[in-house]
DNA sequence: ACAAATTTGTTCGTATGTATG
DNA sequence: ACATACATACGAACAAATTTG
């Protein structure tokens, strides 16, 4: 397809002292300020942007690098340019719940209970609540999401001794907070959190709703009582696209 | 090609009360202990356990499975099975100093920088820094060793106006903190770190002796001085197969 | 498992206008 | 007037990643 000279382009002052790619570059960012693309959605292919505004692809090109540059968008070789989605910064402390952390950034949390089973401890789960390997614990699978959109997806060990209620708990209310509350632990606190990135199962990058070559954080919590005791291991994992996990010190 | 049963097979014993996949498990397992393969080092094949052993490849498998739950070793698909390493914790607190934090592990850290040039500050780097977009930085890119073993590469930036012989200093010794002292602060703070998780560069990739379709911990992280004016700002990654970053509240 | 189509990334080359000395 | 450097702009071809059939 070739496109005549000017041919259906929308104005740009050219030899007008602004060069070509910065007046794209102020279009595109304006429509992005006034919403016409949305954060996540997909922008034009350079194809397209090159016939509208009747110019080089170097051209769109050099734009469009500013405008990633600014963090105004992000570019996918084979897949296309994104409009950058505000991320979500989950700020890490000793009272870190996943509705607080959220609400604090004036997002709206909300969680799924995927599955709550009653399973014997393998090793791993065993060292981080301190009890025997092969001791029955509970074991939730949660969803957690922000705005309507998923963000994290883990599993939750409980011990099932000290917590016997908590399957049904949970069942009803995803709150872990409300849960180990009704087990008769008002408040806990975040004793370490591990942190590495690795790739998604299928699972979780259908439950995550991202693409299977993106990347994910993965954490493993442990959470105390007041006296130390571990009342809580979770393994999770965030869509790194949309998560960053701040550590302030 | 087939396997004639127990043809040239290694002795094991069947019937003896303990099933065949845990005999060659505990078989791999002490081959691991006593270092016939080392850390990252690939084992070989299913097929070659297979005639090996003589037995079915479910079987290789399963001891695979429990070799992988106890955390000896890793499965990738497609790749290989290969013998974990032991990853290395990135403890983070208000003085986190990267040769420090290997030292507390009983490893050997090294460091090597890449290149040292002045560049104008861009948007993220001059927001870090707390100047003005443009300014003058000095932008040095450093790959940290563990006993040998490259783990992190990233890219350091300082004021060139605040510390002028900066370059120079980095040129001739890899440590940020000796740079920073010969630059007139003597002791400096950890800020703030954020991490997050994506796919390696290849450049990336390669200095980091890593699949390049295995991602790598990102952090952006910024020191002040005691007055809590920042002197660091750095974006680096870490190999997330050898590295975990541990935070203790 | 493979092939085709789509989209961004890279690298050539050419030409023009502007600022500088 | 001339040489030089630099940013801008265009064109073509190919490489690499992703998606789809």
């Amino acid at each position: 397809m070739t496109v005549e000279p000017g041919a259906a382009a929308e104005p740009l002052a050219r030899g007008g002292g602004v060069a070509l790619w910065r007046q794209i570059f102020g279009e595109i960012e304006r429509e992005i300020a006034a919403g016409r693309y949305s954060p996540g959605a997909r922008l034009p292919t350079e194809q397209a942007f090159t016939a509208r505004f009747g110019v080089n692809r170097h051209t769109i090109r050099r734009a469009m690098e500013e405008l990633e540059a600014a963090g105004l968008v992000r570019v996918e070789q084979g897949r296309g340019t994104f409009v950058a989605e505000d991320v979500l910064d989950y700020r890490l402390g000793t009272r870190t719940r996943f509705t607080e952390v959220i609400r604090r950034q004036n997002r709206e949390p909300s969680g799924r209970i995927l599955r709550v089973a009653e399973v014997p401890a393998d090793a791993a789960v065993a060292a981080a609540l301190g009890l025997g390997r092969g001791r029955p614990v509970v074991k939730a699978d949660r969803l957690g999401l922000v705005d309507g959109r998923p963000v994290l997806v883990g599993s939750h060990f409980f011990s099932a001794v000290r917590f016997p209620r908590i399957a049904a708990e949970l069942a009803t209310d995803p709150s872990v907070t409300r849960a180990l509350a009704a087990g008769g632990v008002p408040d806990y606190r975040r004793r370490t959190t591990r942190v590495t990135a690795r790739m998604p199962t299928p699972e979780e990058a259908g439950l995550l709703q991202q693409s299977r070559t993106r990347p994910v954080l993965a954490t493993e919590t442990v959470n105390t009582d007041p006296q130390g005791e571990p009342v809580e291991a979770g393994w999770s994992c965030y869509a790194a696209g949309r998560v960053q996990i701040v550590v302030e010190t």
